[in-house]
DNA sequence: CTACGAGTTGAAGCCAACTTGAGGTCAAGC
DNA sequence: GCTTGACCTCAAGTTGGCTTCAACTCGTAG
């Protein structure tokens, strides 16, 4: 009593039939038949779609995620890679705590006019900076988003 | 001697031409008239770049900075909103935090398979619980990454 | 005067990750 | 046997923020 129709992955992944369909169409996961039309999967697909979830929210795209079930059926992530998406991860969050200092700042500012903030236009100042130098740094991308977890 | 034309502003400001044209396009800046055909910008247009540019890098949408800009020409950003924006920044960061930590302590577990480790599987869990969930926290949004500063 | 090069336009294309829509199929319940 | 409703397929649409293209127009240097 193992297979399960594709109504019910949705309902206990959270992923919509047309996602799983999707996800289907390009590989990362297999449905294992069909009762009529409709697809069968075995409930390790449910595991499955977890590890995929976590990767989308850790920042690998579908393609990379694809990348870590390796041929045959288990998990594979390179522990060097994990390590890399950590610092990149940690990098990031550097950034964003840099931000979000500085908009609060900014919001607490006395100042008139947040372009009298001297924060603010240091802030300004590095973002602009960043652009127009165009150091070595200055990676480009454009990944979506490390979703709302 | 103060109007710019585009390519000036693209080089000083790191953002392409098309790219200038097509904010002036959403209406995000405006060009002050023509030289032949080609726009010119007054040099303020440098600093509202600068502004945008931080808006993006903050997480705001083109159309979220466009309705920074008041009617007159300067900035004007609710504090309430900068702060709302700073909870949430908070709140990405500490998620981000945890799973950075996470990923590094998979990338060291030394469980032969990562599925075996308590910390992976514990990870799992609060992924795919937040999805079938459905909790009230659980925004959609899928707005484009804070790029990388 | 003529060539050049940096601009112009509007429309179309791109990316990922899906969603939507039209029209069709099938197993199960009455 | 017939309806129902959940599924099917394939193609196209969506979103945001640009970029690229073809065909064109100018001001300026030579």
């Amino acid at each position: 009593m193992n297979m399960m129709d594709i109504g019910e992955v949705a309902m206990r992944s959270g992923a919509s039939p047309s996602t799983l369909r999707y996800y289907e169409e390009v590989g990362l996961i297999r449905s294992v038949g069909r009762h009529g039309l409709r697809r069968q999967f075995d409930p390790s697909v449910l595991l499955k779609l977890s590890l995929i979830e976590l990767g989308k929210v850790a920042g690998f795209s579908l393609g990379e995620i694809a990348g870590m079930f390796g041929d045959d059926e288990t998990l594979n992530i390179p522990r060097a890679d994990l390590h890399a998406k950590a610092d990149e991860l940690g990098r990031q969050i550097t950034k964003l705590r840099v931000l979000r200092d500085a908009m609060r700042h900014v919001a607490d500012c006395p100042a008139p006019s947040h372009l009298q903030c001297p924060s603010f236009r240091k802030l300004l100042k590095s973002v602009s900076s960043r652009k127009a130098g165009g150091r070595a740094g200055a990676r480009r991308t454009d990944r979506p988003p490390p979703k709302d977890v």
